[in-house]
RNA sequence: GCGGCCAUGGCGGAAUUGGUAGACGCGCUAGCUUGAGGUGCUAGUUGGGCAACCAGUGGAGGUUCGAGUCCUCUUGGCCGCACCA
């Protein structure tokens, strides 16, 4: 309050409008600051400008303090009052301001612990809490004090009969004009008559719809050019009227779908709360990147206001969780010539000294640039249609989810694509000879199990937990991993089973294991799952059938492996009962022959064993 | 400028949340197989010695028995932003 040393107001302001129409300078100035624009980047480079009015404002302590009044370009108009009381001082835009105008400052705060005597401010304004010095009848006050006090003193006042202050919260939301001169979007329900004005659209005439037979081939909206669209009756005279021919942004719709789809066949409301109640809040909300931002801040302000209004009473907010998934991007392709060469019309070469691309027809070189997100500008599309035509959609799917964590970008690759293909076929034959040794659907379980095909259930199981975690938390190339992971260990037992003679034991194993894996690939490749399971004798579809339950007992190990580390360096492996007593574990570590060599002869000072993770020998 | 996220083999990426770094895949190398065309199989694949071992997760420190993971500083990249007084 008493740091200041000029007042200023944002170049949009009133008064500074008013003021300019008798100033040109200060007319140029505030024009110049229009054309500098707001962004960021702008923001960054600006310095802080202003503009001296002559206009002097009295000190609301002291009648006898004038503060000059600026326009200056660092002030919004948005914002508050689109004023500002200038505290060099403490605030770093305000000292920047200052010093560049020669008006000073002085420390009104003094920070916990510092000399108020001897604290200055040069080119860092103070931005902290303290204590208030140099203030009056404030000095001494905690600056979270101050702010109390000074509110309080100047309710108290009267300026021209009024209290001279009130205190207000100022919510940093902007106005958000929904209107759109476009077709696509919801028709704003009102027509304009020249005697009414806006008149709403009486409820028993809504939807108003959006006609089907319009042209694009003026630019402008088409709306504005459909004449039975356009001219109505008005509903509160009947004479002549037009319509609103704006449309809503697409963003209204999409900030409460979600609400409406919980109940979308009532006629009466938008909404009812026991439907909201049942669905709500959406449990996972998966977009892109441009959901992200704008969307949610949308979505939860529209849900806000809906609680407000009554129409969404029980929900706070419209989302249980947001995932952010990313895009496909693929390599740009440029000739010498700088023009661009879609995919299609490239060869790529692979050799051990790297990738190299010739254009497909004349074998000319191309250079490979960037990932980029795919445009058609830049030409490094591929047609959807095409992969689907020549992969199939389970390769394409198989290979966007197995390539990269899905809320990173996936690098679109032929190779990528072709490998997925192969695993399609390695698939089906996979589960051509599981089929052969399986045992029928209804075999009884064994009693017990041979090594062997204890093996082939563990693998099967151990997969199925993993992959239902890593589902779980939408880790879906960690679970792709797993039926890689999977076929590699089932494949292994095939080729070791003698094939004329195969245990009734084993036959019900590789039963179990091959259902286990046809549902493990099903959700990313349902088409080629369920050719799988029609394979396997299965009469139903895999969709259909219940997910399997995986037998945690089965993968749980009598002996287990435990790493052996000499300080902090792994130099053996302990193979040892799974359940044995940690003395029992420290002398078998010691014993070991990696461990004695790693020790050499030291003496062991300590031995740190975690249960079923890591043993750790201190020397 | 402020705020956030990230950095791991030739590549995409794993790492049980402080406990064996490099799962799984691609690519590459070698061998076998196939030879009517998007092959298949086996082995190898972080670097150096090619065995024991040493070094290693952008860089420099620190905490810890133990660090890709935690802390500090630093470099580079990506993203968001509304000078909010």
């Amino acid at each position: 309050m008493f740091g200041a040393k000029f007042l200023a107001l944002a170049p949009d302001h009133p008064l500074a409008e008013r003021m300019a129409e008798r100033d040109p300078k200060l007319a140029a100035f505030i024009a110049e600051c229009r054309s500098r624009g707001t962004s960021e980047a702008a923001i960054e480079t600006a310095e802080k400008r202003g503009y001296d009015t002559g206009l002097r404002a009295q000190h609301p302590f002291d009648p006898n303090w004038l503060l000059s009044v600026y326009v200056a370009n660092f002030v919004l108009m948005d914002y508050g009052t689109g004023a500002i009381f200038g505290c060099p001082a403490h605030d770093q835009r305000d000292l920047e301001f200052a010093n560049a105008y020669g008006l000073g400052n002085t420390p009104v705060i003094c920070p916990p612990g510092v000399d108020p005597a001897t604290f200055k401010i040069a080119e860092e304004a103070y931005e902290g809490d303290g204590t208030l010095i140099n203030s009056r009848f404030l000095d001494g006050l905690s600056s979270a004090a101050v702010k109390q006090e000074i509110a309080k003193r100047l309710e108290k006042a009267t300026l021209d009969g009024r209290p001279q202050a009130r205190r207000q919260i100022n919510f940093r939301l902007r106005d958000w004009g929904i209107s759109r001169q476009r077709y696509w979007g919801c028709p704003i329900p009102i027509i304009h008559c020249p005697e009414c004005g806006a008149v709403p659209v009486p409820e028993a005439d809504l939807p108003v719809e959006l006609p089907q037979d319009v042209s694009f081939d003026q630019p402008g909206n088409p709306l504005a050019r459909h004449p039975s669209f356009l001219h109505v009756a008005c509903p509160r005279c009947g004479g002549a009227a037009r319509r609103e021919t704006d449309t809503m942004d697409t963003f209204v719709d999409s900030s409460w779908y979600f609400l409406r789809f919980t109940d979308p066949w009532d006629t009466a409301a938008p909404t009812r709360d026991a439907a909201i109640r049942h669905w709500l809040p959406v449990d996972q909300y998966i977009g892109g990147i441009e959901h992200a931002i704008l969307h949610l801040l949308y979505s939860r302000f529209f849900t806000r206001a809906m609680q407000t209004t009554g129409h969404a009473d029980s929900l706070k907010e419209p989302f249980a969780g947001l995932f952010t998934q990313g895009m496909v991007v693929h390599e740009i392709y440029r000739n010498e010539e700088g023009s661009y060469f879609l995919p299609s019309e490239v060869v790529i070469e692979t050799t051990p000294e790297g990738r190299r691309a010739f254009s497909r027809d004349g074998h000319r070189p191309i250079q490979i640039g960037p990932h980029e997100k795919m445009s058609k500008s830049k030409r490094n599309t591929v047609d959807p249609d095409e992969i689907i035509a020549s992969y199939g959609a389970d390769t394409a799917r198989w290979f966007m989810l197995s390539d990269s964590p899905p809320e990173r970008d996936v690098i679109w690759s032929e190779e990528g694509v072709n490998a997925a293909a192969k695993f399609v076929q390695r698939i089906y034959r996979l589960v051509e000879d599981l089929a052969s040794v399986a045992a029928p659907l209804d075999a009884p379980a064994p009693v017990e199990f041979s090594p062997a095909a204890a093996e082939v259930r563990k693998a099967a199981h151990g997969a199925l937990m993993r992959a239902e975690e890593d589902l779980r938390r939408l880790r879906f190339n960690r679970a792709i991993a797993q039926v890689y992971d999977l076929w590699n260990k089932l494949s292994a037992a095939l080729s070791a089973v003698e094939t004329p003679s195969v245990a009734v034991d084993l036959r019900y194993a590789f039963r179990e294991a091959a259902d286990i894996f046809v549902r493990l690939f099903a959700p990313m490749m349902p088409h080629l799952a369920e050719e799988c399971w029609k394979l396997l004798g299965h009469r139903g579809l895999v969709a259909e059938a219940p997910w399997p339950v995986a037998e945690r007992g089965l993968i749980v190990e009598d002996t287990i492996s435990l790493p052996v580390q000499v300080n902090g360096k792994k130099r053996a492996d302990l193979v040892i009962e799974r359940n044995a007593d940690l003395v029992a574990i420290e002398q078998a570590a010691l014993a070991l022959d990696g461990v004695r060599r790693a020790l050499d002869g030291k003496p062991v000072k300590k031995v740190i064993v975690v249960p079923q993770r890591i043993v750790n020998v201190v020397a």
